[in-house]
DNA sequence: AACAAGTATAGACTATACTCTATACTTTTA
DNA sequence: TAAAAGTATAGAGTATAGTCTATACTTGTT
């Protein structure tokens, strides 16, 4: 598909997907008989890491840290040791952030409680 | 106690204070007795304030949400139930992300599972 | 053929959250 | 009292993540 009905799949704008291609997050490739254009093909895989992108994006992570977390899982290279370490670490770093949004959350209902009583 | 003091208690750089002091999210005094300088003395609300900052920030909130939240924490005026339901919002923003956070958990893990198993 | 719509590239612009520099003044210390 | 350290203000610079504009070319439609 090109540009603008993977941006009508995804939900992800065309310039932003341009600058995701840029930084090296996603790919497209030119049909190699077209030789009047360079436009770019994108498929089903490209929809898979736009969505991927969208839900790390929405839980904290930054596009270098995605495009690190992208690298590993699409690595056909990568040691079976390295990429567990890699996941297991985010999963570490997940579990801490679980932890203080609860912390938080602790926080913003005990204060609720104080308001109901009229304690403040 | 004055700005350096501040900063080594919070660990929030001096630059930083002051960027928040610019945006009002924290504020020191001058002393009216002292007309040599205008050195600004903060209290130990600022203390908690910049506390209150360093965690929201670490669960995503933004500068102006977190001057939002603090406006209606801190306020005299907000009615009993004004500043509830902003409390209920931001619970359930928080509960919101805790789930996303946990389902990228589990998405991970399954990953690490295959690894493991040697699917992949 | 003419015009609209789509695509590619480069570069400018924006917002957020700092971070650093320059300047000038004040206070502390040797 | 002279140097070092601290403070205030303004403004420049940086990093991240877009967002928009200009230009030029291609494709589709009438």
């Amino acid at each position: 598909m090109l540009i603008k009905e993977l941006s009508k799949r995804t939900g992800v704008t065309i310039h932003t997907i341009r600058y995701y291609e840029n930084l090296g997050l996603v790919q497209g490739a030119t049909d190699e008989n077209v030789k009047t254009n360079n436009y770019k093909n994108y498929d089903e895989t490209v929809v898979e890491r736009l969505e991927i992108i969208k839900a790390a994006k929405e839980v904290g992570f930054t596009l270098s840290e995605i495009r690190e977390l992208m690298n590993t899982w699409f690595s056909e290279t990568s040691a079976k040791e390295e990429i567990l370490s890699f996941f297991e670490k985010k999963v570490t770093e997940i579990n801490n952030k679980i932890k203080k949004f609860k912390q938080i959350k602790k926080l913003l209902e005990g204060v609720m409680k104080d308001i109901e009583k009229g304690e403040c």
